[in-house]
DNA sequence: TGTACATCAGTGAACGCGCGTTCACTGATGTAC
DNA sequence: TGTACATCAGTGAACGCGCGTTCACTGATGTAC
């Protein structure tokens, strides 16, 4: 007796998922701020005025991309941080998975990155408000290792910030890449993260 | 017998310059791809046409934007990495300056951290040239230090990357953050960047 | 120093256009009995 | 199962508005003689 949502309600979380893939595949070359509700619209296929049925505004539906595109990212860091290795098996890893899901997800990438810093104050909150709870994620999975021990939890909050950070710049530098230049950002990538890697293992030691 | 400009050419490099600060300001709340002409010459108080004896477009001015914001940050930088002392004293000048510079320039620093991700192409590829030179000065200047005896310069590259980025991330934070919480903002990239100095000072040792 | 012509930063009217938002509507889906 | 009414996602016309760009212009500044 599976709860089958009415048909209704499938047909408008249909259009809804239609209005985030437009939005999203519009903003890989423009900003929310100057993204149009009608722009949307027409991409979707349906009259300007059925956007309000769904989002007040485009600046509710840059938060709702949030959680969309941020949402797919938990599994990822997850993965990148508690794998099972010694430090530089774990950054091979880390690189791996950041490269791969920026090939599944640029748009994602793309957007988050634009708006973490951009002109829509209520997406930047949202972005930041996931942000950290993704650090925080981390410092959580950073406190298993061997490694941390002795760390404040303040440090450690310090450390997975870096690595967050290094992450997403990683992400979206890949997006700016040559398919050439792309071995080469991850190669630094690499490096940064073993720089730092090195710092942590001798920090206050 | 000192060249002074004509009183033609002081004129149009005043209004010039009264163009891009009005500009700067509207950005503060704001992305540059949304930034209206008509906007720009209202807050300026000149007629829209005016526009067009300056810049052929807003793309323009901010490229324009992007010279003058990061052109005041060579000093900055320089001041930064080539500081005397040992490294610790180095990292809490460097985060002072920055500190100093964010109150100084909010709108500058607002403004390329936004575009750094922005919409507007030519922008971007603006302020990646930018920073790329701003990345090689400081290579330059920590292949003086006696710490970088031994490498490689790719690897020297690299940290300068590491520290520019982290530079501009700090910057970046400062503005978001309440005047009760740029302490801790100012803290935190401090044991950032000791942290990389570490991993300096162990790096393939 | 004075005159005649050239330059050109800024003007103001005009244009066509797409924007966001309102409103009353339609017709398929949902619900109560 | 059938009927009568309620809900509500999507419609399409209409609105007033500000946009970017064009054009011929004005009048102060610059230049040649």
């Amino acid at each position: 007796m599976s709860h089958t949502l009415g048909v209704r309600q499938a047909r408008k979380q249909k259009t809804r998922q239609a209005f985030l893939d437009a939005a999203l595949s519009l903003l890989e070359e423009q900003s929310l701020s100057s993204l149009g509700l009608r722009e949307v619209t027409r991409a979707v296929g349906v009259a300007p005025t059925a956007f309000y049925r769904h989002f007040p505004s485009t600046a509710d539906l840059g938060v709702a991309l949030v959680e969309e595109a941020l949402g797919s990212l938990h599994t990822v860091i997850a993965g990148t941080v508690s794998a099972a290795g010694d430090g530089d098996e774990r950054i091979q890893r880390a690189v791996e998975l950041i490269a791969r899901h920026v090939r599944e997800y640029p748009a994602h990438i793309r957007f988050i990155a634009r708006e973490r810093n951009g002109g829509v104050q209520k997406v930047r909150a949202a972005i930041a408000e996931q942000l950290a709870r993704f650090t925080d994620e981390v410092r959580t999975a950073l406190a298993e290792h061997p490694e941390s021990a002795g760390w404040s939890d303040d440090d450690l909050l310090m450390l997975a910030g870096l690595y967050v950070d290094q992450m997403l710049m990683t992400a979206s530098n890949l997006l700016d890449a040559s398919p050439e230049e792309q071995d080469q950002v991850l190669r630094v990538a690499t490096r940064r993260m073993r720089l730092i890697a090195v710092g942590r293992r001798h920090w206050l030691g």
